[in-house]
DNA sequence: TCGCGGCGTTTCACATCATGAGATAGAATC
DNA sequence: GATTCTATCTCATGATGTGAAACGCCGCGA
């Protein structure tokens, strides 16, 4: 096929991805738009897309008439006001619980073991969903609804590592870390050495702790904004815990938080 | 009436608003699935829209290519990613946002109402970021990116005495004033007393001029140059708003406006 | 088991619609 | 005030999106 543009800049091979040319070209605009943050001038945008400046800006006035990209000044075009709202509905219907459901039920088949996945409410984590089957007798059941202390639970130490250390150490002052069982981390020293060491291997472990015969493995669900919203863990009899299974919980967490839209390294708002 | 499509209905008279029809059908297809919260089938789809089934499909391809869409099952779509990323992105460029967010916060806590930020675009003005809690079951909720005209909102007032009184008559002449309850400002005289007075005290008002029960005050943040920005709302059920939070939100939006860079007095640039 | 109806998807000849070269307008620079 | 940038508009051209119809798939009921 004959693309009769001159000797303009090739700038990249035209994608055959989108069944409909508008709609790919559109798609152009909005990531160049996307990569920067100053508004551009059709002139650059017409440039680094390779579009010809006429139907670059026929397309981005039709954007502009629906609010997609904001134009400026007369040639200075950047993201628009739609987009902010779009997002924020994508956001409002987002529930973390029917999103993780299938990463859940994959794990629980991959290990055979209970999967809970919990939130924090004040100094607690809740638990709100679980899987579980009856394949083995002995097995790990928190009931949906249940709480349990920060520091004594995997999940728990998630949303402690968050805050930082300094407010850590008023969770210590304010509920004087009970213990639960003989392996209970007690002390604000041991506390913070074994969250610098789920900070470093990115997911908790829980050594019965809350439970003696039970430990535990959890990681992190982000949102879009980067923020630590609920925790994925997998509860086992002690002598059943894999070790290979850290990583795979973390695995699981992550295609969560993917779902969600997380997209690591990006953070946005002051918590 | 059978759906047989033979004798087509218009359902909506094609706008003309858009250059490219088809990224008019493309907003279309995008205002349907805001307004609904679940999946919805093809079937549905170009019915509502009137678009044709096949259309309809082609272009909803076109944008689950690019994650604009999310084809949950086949002939089953809802708003994608994409729109999240993006809307992330423009919320993120808002600076004023993260910068306000902590006084947002205070002034939540000394008074247990909405607060609200605001920036103008065009004749309205769109609510950026919000801080509400549940401790009252009554309450003011604005929802962010939603928006509204300026001269029916305290937040709008500002940026309408901003610009001088010149302009707010042309905007007037513009708009024609409309009223949306009955304590809406309609006459540019009246519109005119308002803003000498809110000038004179500092702080704007709205006397359940946008809904009827809900008073708001407002006040304006200002950057480095000295230009209006944005504006720092509190919204209240008429019974609980107190004459003293005038003051409040004024100090507040100073605080603001400081950690922004802004010191009183300075004015740079043109207008 | 077979046939039927509904739905999503694909196909393809047609003509509508987006295209881009060029003209125009407007703003900055020299 | 001439020059040279832009952004915007115009319009003949044919590439490109259109939609009726055909296809394939599934579930339902006979």
């Amino acid at each position: 096929m004959p693309n009769r543009t001159p000797s303009r800049v090739p700038a990249r091979k035209e994608q055959a991805k989108s069944p409909i040319q508008v709609i790919g070209r559109m798609m152009r605009l909005l990531d160049l738009l996307a990569e920067h943050p100053e508004p551009l001038g059709l002139k650059q945008i017409a440039q680094y897309t390779g579009l010809h400046p006429s139907t670059a800006h026929r397309i981005l006035n039709a954007m502009a008439a629906d609010r997609m990209v904001d134009r400026v000044e007369p040639g200075s075009y950047r993201l628009g006001m739609r987009l902010l709202e779009l997002g924020n509905l994508v956001k409002s219907r987002i529930s973390v619980r029917e999103l993780a459901l299938p990463a859940m039920r994959e794990l629980h088949a991959q290990t055979g073991e209970t999967v809970n996945l919990s939130v924090r409410h004040d100094d607690e984590i809740v638990y709100v969903e679980r899987t579980s089957s009856g394949r083995s007798a002995m097995r790990v059941v928190h009931v949906v609804g249940a709480r349990a202390a920060l520091h004594i639970t995997s999940a728990g130490k998630l949303f402690l590592l968050e805050e930082g250390f300094a407010k850590v150490r008023e969770y210590a002052k304010r509920t004087g870390l009970v213990p639960h069982t003989k392996n209970s981390i007690a002390s604000v020293t041991l506390l913070e050495r074994d969250l610098a060491r789920i900070q470093r291997q990115g997911w908790a472990t829980d050594n019965e702790e809350t439970e003696l015969g039970v430990r535990c493995v959890a990681a992190a669900i982000r949102d879009d904004g980067g923020h630590l919203i609920a925790a994925l863990s997998l509860s086992t009899p002690t002598e059943r815990m894999k070790p290979h299974w850290g990583p795979l919980v973390k695995a699981a967490a992550d295609k969560i938080s993917h779902a969600i839209g997380h997209v690591p390294g990006v953070r946005i708002g002051t918590h």
